[in-house]
DNA sequence: GCCAACGTTGGC
DNA sequence: GCCAACGTTGGC
């Protein structure tokens, strides 16, 4: 099962909207390597990590499920796919600290200039992406209470 | 098919 | 609001 990583911005459409909708479709994309990826590459059931563009700071909101795979819109130049709310994170994960998480360095988003809508995430990142927002920015070992 | 002009994205 | 980094358009 693959993953990847969806921009919205926000003041658009935040992972708050998402869970209230439950479900949506992601559509609007005006790019024809993301159309590609919408409509030959994401499949039902892919995990997706829902980013915040152009917010404040942007970073990654939550989690959700690709519940229904690449269809084409009105213009059917381009496509869309459904998504379902899965999970807002306790704390946004900042795109800051992508930067500065090791085992990341690859990550699309963390990577100048990348202004594709749709990105590939794998596994590994994924994973990593998880704990950061189980985690917090604190890995040390928690210090004992004497 | 080249490339300048223009438009958009998105971090800062 | 600025502007770097792209992507697209259209004249030639």
């Amino acid at each position: 099962m693959a993953a990847w990583l969806m921009k919205s911005e926000p003041g658009v459409y935040s992972i708050d909207d998402l869970a209230r909708d439950r479900t949506t479709a992601w559509n609007g994309i005006r790019n024809y390597q993301a159309r590609n990826l919408l409509r030959d590459q994401v499949a039902v059931g892919d995990q997706v990590l829902f980013y915040h563009s152009s917010a404040d700071p942007p970073g990654v909101a939550g989690l959700a499920r690709v519940a229904r795979a690449g269809y084409p819109e009105k213009d059917p130049t381009w496509y869309q796919v459904d998504l379902e709310f899965v999970d807002k994170f306790a704390r946004l994960v900042p795109l800051d600290e992508l930067k500065q998480t090791a085992g990341l360095e690859q990550m699309m988003v963390t990577r100048k200039g990348a202004r594709l809508s749709v990105q590939p995430v794998t596994d590994a990142e994924f994973k990593i992406v998880l704990r950061l927002a189980r985690g917090g920015t604190d890995r040390s070992p928690r210090r004992s209470r004497s």
